[in-house]
DNA sequence: TTTAAAATATGATATTTGTCATACTTTAAT
DNA sequence: ATTAAAGTATGACAAATATCATATTTTAAA
């Protein structure tokens, strides 16, 4: 069992309030997990019963829609903790937890956590600085779904994803994501979401090699209407 | 100075768990207002300080759309709090907040409101449930907005309309709000707005008499495509 | 390696939604 | 009571977006 204490991720989560006593006590009950890329770490619906700490890898937040499609509400990356809000409200995940890439993850029991959230003032003060982070998010996330066309959607997230995730040495975005994923963030059908993206590379605001994607021009892409 | 003690409101909101004594120290430090209609409490970006408890009436959550317009992201009414997320965050309102009727709100300053939720722990943990809360239908909402037609938010937001603030006598809504302002609750041009109703008037599963919407077929609302 | 399946791309077309113009109605101020 | 302003309603049209069909490319399995 590796020891909490060494880990280096849990200086970007909540966790880092955590004292020394606390990290032996969390590398004791927790449980490490290998997720596959396309597998999922919960479900929608679930009793999640704990919170995972995403050691490596970046996994997808969906929500099913009464249309039938998946519509992604956020990303999270390794450093973040995955299932504070069901911890606390303690009820089942409101969203599934899918992996985007290979992942390691560790699963702490909610007894833990919540044994650290009682005692500990300046952890439970992060998680809840996180979820009002995560709402203020959600809110704006909101307006821009209800206000912003689909153009400026597409050219809103292709921004995200490189300030959120960087970009390989040839300058393409760092994360893959298939064109229905990339649809699926900015809430639109895959084919428009392509049809887009070619328009984009047409006009030269982007570069399209294969899967990968490039942007050329930030200033331009913010400004589209 | 009227007393909390005595006020029916708190049971409603996260201060139902401040004891005697709390209750004595609020009413102490409190500030009651009379908002007119259409006046603002707070607009987004203002540091608040505080929280408000809404003892009387309703109010619009908006934030402004980078496209100049209002989005209604939520509505909130008497006996729930106002500014529990800006204040656990200690940052300025992220939304605005404007009377849609005359209002009676007190205002309890940060620094009490920080001492019960420190001193708390019931208070402390009604407020994070609360923001949970509100994380949940942030989420859901954005999804709606994401992918549902606006005939569909538009149906889905009279029936919510109708659970939430009830009916007047002739069984209408009770809430009144402008065809601007349901607009900007589902988030479509305010012509779009009046056409969707009206074309629902003309199914016959709503009915408009003047400003007053009538639900007559909630079954065929839900069912709508 | 071959081959089937999945992902990407694009055209044609239908539908939804927004915009602008204008008329009518209600509200509120003088 | 009169009048201006705001709110509501509707038509005409343009733009955005979804859907369906099909071709091409890439990926992964046999």
């Amino acid at each position: 069992m590796s020891k909490c204490e060494q880990c280096i991720v849990r200086q970007f989560s909540s966790l880092k309030a955590l004292n020394k006593e606390e990290l032996l006590r969390m590398a004791d009950c927790k449980t490490s997990y290998t997720i596959k890329k396309g597998e999922p770490i919960f479900e929608e619906g679930e009793t999640v019963n704990g919170v995972y700490c995403i050691k490596e890898g970046v996994c997808k937040m969906t929500k099913l829609s009464d249309n039938g499609k998946d519509q992604i509400v956020k990303l999270v990356k390794s450093g973040e903790l995955l299932g504070q809000r069901s911890m606390i409200s303690d009820e089942p995940a409101n969203l599934s937890a899918v992996a985007l890439e290979d992942m390691e993850v560790c699963f702490i029991p909610r007894s833990e956590v919540m044994g650290f959230f009682n005692n500990n003032n300046q952890f439970s003060m992060n998680v809840m600085k996180t979820i009002c982070d995560d709402l203020k998010d959600s809110d704006s996330h909101m307006v821009n779904m209800a206000q912003k066309t689909v153009k400026q959607r597409l050219a809103d997230t292709l921004i995200y994803l490189e300030e959120t995730f960087g970009v390989n040495e040839d300058k393409s975005l760092h994360i893959q994501l298939s064109r229905e994923e990339l649809a699926g963030m900015i809430g639109t059908a895959t084919e428009s979401c392509i049809r887009l993206l070619s328009e984009l590379n047409k006009l030269g605001y982007i570069a399209l090699t294969g899967k990968k994607i490039t942007l050329l021009d930030k200033n331009k892409l913010k400004r589209l209407q």
